[in-house]
DNA sequence: GTCTATATGGTGATAGAC
DNA sequence: GTCTATCACCATATAGAC
């Protein structure tokens, strides 16, 4: 699927989901984006009515990709533990398919005008809610122990969401790794113990996985006290 | 203390934070600024060399304040276990105690221009090792079982980052509640077990500490179906 | 469908009066 | 330290030729 065999309204998607999220959606300017595909900038509206169009598409896009996947893992046959693991690994399947899509959705829907913005953050709060349901049922089963579902709904959704700033399509993790290891540590925690480790097939991921994004360091750097930086910042 | 006891200086880099943060840095406008102070812009020059200024003081001074928390936690005299709970509550103070200008450090460094953003991202990324240190140290001694280090530590600073997109100064859920509830959720996991819970202080926590952010429901609410959005979106 | 030319208004920042 | 006036530039978007 190389860019010339997209549609050129694709293709302007495309180059804007890229733009908006290394630079943002404000600071990205319609020359900045038609420079990109080669062309002038008046060109781009014979595609697109206008530039918040765009990002409205890309969010409402995720928005259902998101809520398609939830809504098959919820399917899932099994226990608790099960029906969540299956939604994490939905969740980060979106993810990990389409990084600087789902990060423009996270990032960027500020910039909706109404009524786009209210019926976005309407679809996300259903979204998480969804994500707490299962997280209750386990929790009156008996199954999880958790002490404040909602907090424990933010915490899992941050976690993975953070995912799209780190994760290189052609790192070492593959999804299956990334999905299998963060789900593992979310339902069975850090500190080690006998717990029922179900979701892990793979623990023996190498533990040199960096290079995606860490210089390897066996000893952390030094610290160059902040405090340097603060004084080069130019008075006025 | 009231705003009106802060020099200009802190009032403008005070107002700014707020509005940065609730509309990003490159939408929020110096006249957007100066009109919220009462001011014109061209007044607000007597005070600050530029628009990048204001940000360079709120991302490298909150650097400043996180490094100065966890170098604080490192001293703790204790296990792994304790050594990383210390460095989560102290990063969840300094968030809980300014978490606009945590927001703005966290989601608007990238408009910094060089050499800032170098910089910025090096402490940021010596911060990061810092953390990961004391989880390969925990995962030595065979206190912690964390099959990938790197991963393990993105994913408990993500959790803690995304606090404050939710967390209310006046809410319910009181900063060390949050720590003790956090804390225990990324070592011990969701999953129900006879794990160690020793950073548990309160568990009774009122398990309705809705209302900040959600409308309490007992079912979610039904999809919406997103494509409906889909396809309210201006076409050419 | 892409171009040039342009309308209209917002942007960060400065000069200089008070 | 704040103001008015202004500069030089960039923003989104449209009109109309090709």
């Amino acid at each position: 699927m190389t860019t010339s065999t997209l549609s050129r309204k694709d293709q302007i998607e495309q180059t804007a989901t890229a733009l908006f999220k290394s630079r943002g959606y404000a600071a990205t300017s319609m020359r900045d984006l038609a420079t990109e595909l080669g062309l002038e900038a008046a060109s781009l509206y014979s595609h697109i009515k206008s530039k918040e169009e765009i990002l409205q598409r890309i969010c409402f896009r995720m928005a259902n990709e998101f809520f398609e996947g939830l809504m098959q893992a919820e399917k899932t046959i099994g226990n608790s533990t099960q029906k969540l693991e299956a939604a994490i690994k939905s969740h980060l399947t979106v993810l990990t398919k389409q990084p600087a899509a789902s990060a423009v959705f996270q990032n960027e829907w500020k910039h909706l005008s109404e009524p786009f913005l209210s019926n976005f953050l309407k679809l996300r709060h259903d979204y998480e809610n969804h994500f707490r349901q299962i997280i209750q049922e386990g929790n009156a089963s008996g199954e999880f122990a958790v002490a404040d579902e909602k907090m424990a709904t933010l915490m899992l959704l941050s976690s993975l969401n953070f995912v799209h700033a780190w994760y290189k399509p052609y790192g070492k993790l593959s999804p299956q790794q990334i999905s299998d290891t963060l789900s593992n540590m979310l339902l069975n925690g850090i500190v080690s113990g006998g717990k029922s480790q179900t979701a892990v097939r793979d623990l023996s991921i190498p533990n040199q996985s960096d290079g995606d994004v860490y210089i390897p360091a066996q000893k952390p750097a030094g610290f160059k006290n902040p405090k340097e930086q603060l004084k080069n910042i130019h008075q006025n």
